[in-house]
Parts: C-alpha cells; sequence; structure tokens
DNA sequence: TAGATTGTTAATCGATTAACAATC
DNA sequence: TAGATTGTTAATCGATTAACAATC
C-alpha cells in the first residue's frame, strides 16, 4: 500500500525527470533528484523502489526508462476523455489550457445550465438537461466539476449515476461519493488561506 | 513552531466552522469537526490548542469565537490588494471570481505582454512594460502569476525587485525565491496526475 | 452535583533518514 | 579493479492517537 505522502510526490519526479527527458539527459541519481525536488536521495530511492528497482548500482536511473516507468505507475500512458460542466470563468478556462493535451486529457465537451453560445474553444457547449443522454453515447473517464459549490454535489450525483467513476473537483465544497469513485479537488481558497496565513508569519 | 500538516488543515476547520456560523449553530465539540472533516477529535484539541485554549471544558467550542480565532490566525481579518499577471485563460477567470471579494481579497489590476483590451470584468489591463511603475504607485500584497511557464520565473523577479513579498503561482513550475519571499502554487497538472495514479489503482 | 468535553501528557504509529551490503 | 550508486534494512524522528486530570 502506498502512502499519501508518496502518491503526492510522483507528479513531482515525473515533472522533473519529463524536463531531464526533454533537456536531453540521459541519467541521473538519485542525488541529483534530491537536491533538486528539496527532499533526500534516500526518500527518492524508497518512493521509486514502491513500484520496483528502476537503477542500477554504480549507474543510477536511466532518464527515459524512468520517466517511462512513471508515467505508467500514474496512468499517463493512455488518453481520457473528459467533460467539463459549468461554463463560468473557470469552465471556460479550461476548456483553452492547452497543457491537458500534452498529457493525453480531451476535454470533449461542456455542459451548463444556460448555456449562452453553441461552442467555447472549439469545444461544444450542450445543456445541463443533456448530459445524461451524452454520458450514455459517449465514454467519459473523467468529470470536471467547475460549477457554483451548491449545485456540485447534485451534478456529481448525477455523474456517478451515469456512470462516471474519477472526478475532478474545482467547486469549493466536499463532495461525497460512493466506493469506488474518485474525487480529487482543487481548492483555490484553501490554497490562498494559506497563503495567508505564511504571509501573516513571514519572519 | 507549527507543522506543514497542521498548516494544510487550518483552512477546512476554518470553512467548516464557517459553515456552521452561518448556519446558526453556536457551539460545536472536537468530536464533531472531526467527524465532519475525518479526521480524529484529539487532532483537532491538538491542532487548535497550538494556537491557543480556544474551547471550554464541558462545553466545547463557541462557534462565532472559533471563526474569529481561526481568520485572525490565518490572516483573514484584514483585505488584501492583488494583481494577475497574465491575461490568458486562467488569468481572465480568476479576474470574474466573486469567492476572493468575500474573504477580503481584492483584484486591483490584471497584466499582460499583449493586452486585447482595456479591461475585463471590471479590471484594468496594464502592459506588462508598466508593472514597475504600477508596483511603485500601488500598494500590494499578492501578486498571481498566470502565464506560461517560460515566462513565470522573470515575472516573479520583477515582481520581488518591485517589493511583492506574496506569489500566488498557477504556473507548472517551481518558482525560485528570495528568503522572506512566499510563493504558494495552484499545480493543475499534479493535481491531476494524482486522479490519474488514483482512477488507475481504483480497486 | 454529575456529565461532558477540553487541554495536555504519554504511547503508538508511520514516515523519513541513515547506513551499508550488493553490484554495476 | 576501484568507484559509484542502487535497493533495502535498521534507526530516528515527528505526527497522530489514546488517555485522563482539570474544570466548566
Amino acid at each position: 500500500m502506498i502512502s499519501e505522502a508518496v502518491i503526492k510526490r510522483l507528479p513531482r519526479y515525473y515533472r522533473h525527470i519529463k524536463h531531464l527527458a526533454d533537456s536531453g539527459v540521459d541519467k541521473v541519481s538519485s542525488n541529483k533528484i534530491a537536491t533538486v525536488l528539496n527532499i533526500t536521495a534516500s526518500q527518492v530511492r524508497q518512493d521509486l523502489c514502491n513500484f520496483g528497482g528502476f537503477g542500477q548500482q554504480g549507474y543510477g536511473y536511466d532518464v527515459v526508462k524512468l520517466k517511462n516507468e512513471l508515467a505508467v505507475i500514474l496512468g499517463l500512458d493512455k488518453e481520457y476523455d473528459m467533460i467539463i460542466v459549468g461554463a463560468g470563468n473557470i469552465g471556460r478556462a479550461l476548456t483553452g489550457y492547452k497543457g491537458f493535451r500534452d498529457d493525453g486529457f480531451y476535454v470533449k465537451a461542456l455542459f451548463d445550465i444556460d448555456p449562452r453560445c453553441s461552442s467555447i474553444n472549439g469545444i461544444k457547449v450542450y445543456n445541463m438537461g443533456d448530459m445524461k443522454q451524452y454520458l450514455a453515447d459517449n465514454h467519459t473517464d473523467i468529470a470536471i466539476i467547475a460549477t457554483q459549490k451548491d449545485s456540485a454535489q447534485s451534478v456529481a450525483d448525477e455523474l456517478i449515476s451515469a456512470g462516471v467513476k474519477s472526478i475532478w473537483n474545482f467547486a469549493p465544497v466536499e463532495i461525497e461519493v460512493p466506493d469506488g469513485v474518485i474525487v480529487e479537488n482543487i481548492s483555490m481558497s484553501e490554497s490562498l488561506y494559506v497563503l495567508s496565513y505564511r504571509a501573516k508569519n513571514n519572519n
């Protein structure tokens, strides 16, 4: 069983190793990774060892191999179809976020209770009332909730009953889901509060 | 010295207690808080005790008092002037985010290398070249970096040299800052990778 | 008063770090 | 071969949980 702390570090390893690979670096040691990520070499080796031995004694880690292993661990070796619910500021911004595509995440549709236009950034905007039918017709791996907080839970319930298993939640509420459904939160206000706390206690 | 783990829980306490206060609840026990937040009562008491004893034996915590204490701890008892750098999808979305104002965070200006319009959501858009002068003329507590990753570091350097002490970073890179400057990151891709990891290892 | 619940100390648990044999 | 660096076990450290005296 992999601990939360380790899981949270995996994306950081992946991002750094991808950067090394893109820069043409072909090998790296736990020590070098640790220095950049501001952790210990022991921790890097322990973390990676959880998933098998990707390194070689006396040599280090092959960058391309490690990048590919991390991609598999994180599930980034395949593609994901996503929908966004809520065409407000955040929802619209996410349709235009190019970074998703590079990692294999594709925004296929946008839903809103009051669609003001038929498409945004090339993504078709549907009426919320059509979501159930859309989900019946179209395989959907991830649903992004970008609604007001009041409707987040009911939207989640509707998504789940239509078979959606993964939810990425941008609404500032905790969403209750049954076992087997995953929620990952982007909590902007919590992040801002932490910033405010640190600013207050700065020195 | 307050641990990172405690700091990360503070916003969750605040959010929940604010909700209780808004609902007219006047007292609460560590046990009830713990149940909602899915942690232990011991932990709630330990965490709060770090900042002083806000409760009363045999009674619990006065909701309004606790809310106010948490607001002070988090620095939410005052107002913050913010600017946003980068008028792309994210930058524009943030100008329209109403939630900030409720917590005392005000977006005062938006900067972009290529301003397409003079204002967005009522926020004036300036040319990046005018940022230095703006910061000299206007007190600014927090700068939000919403640029592409390539320019994030140079923007941060410019902000810091103009005296900005707190940076809220939405660009997908680690920003290097000198002592005394705070960076808090919103890392969408890391959050999405964690979701992808969990989806892959679901059951 | 009796019951409830905090604040706080002590015990436990888990995560991080150190160390080193294995080996490339 | 000698040097370097992993994988992995053992030691340490810190965070969480349990327990309970204090007291409202």
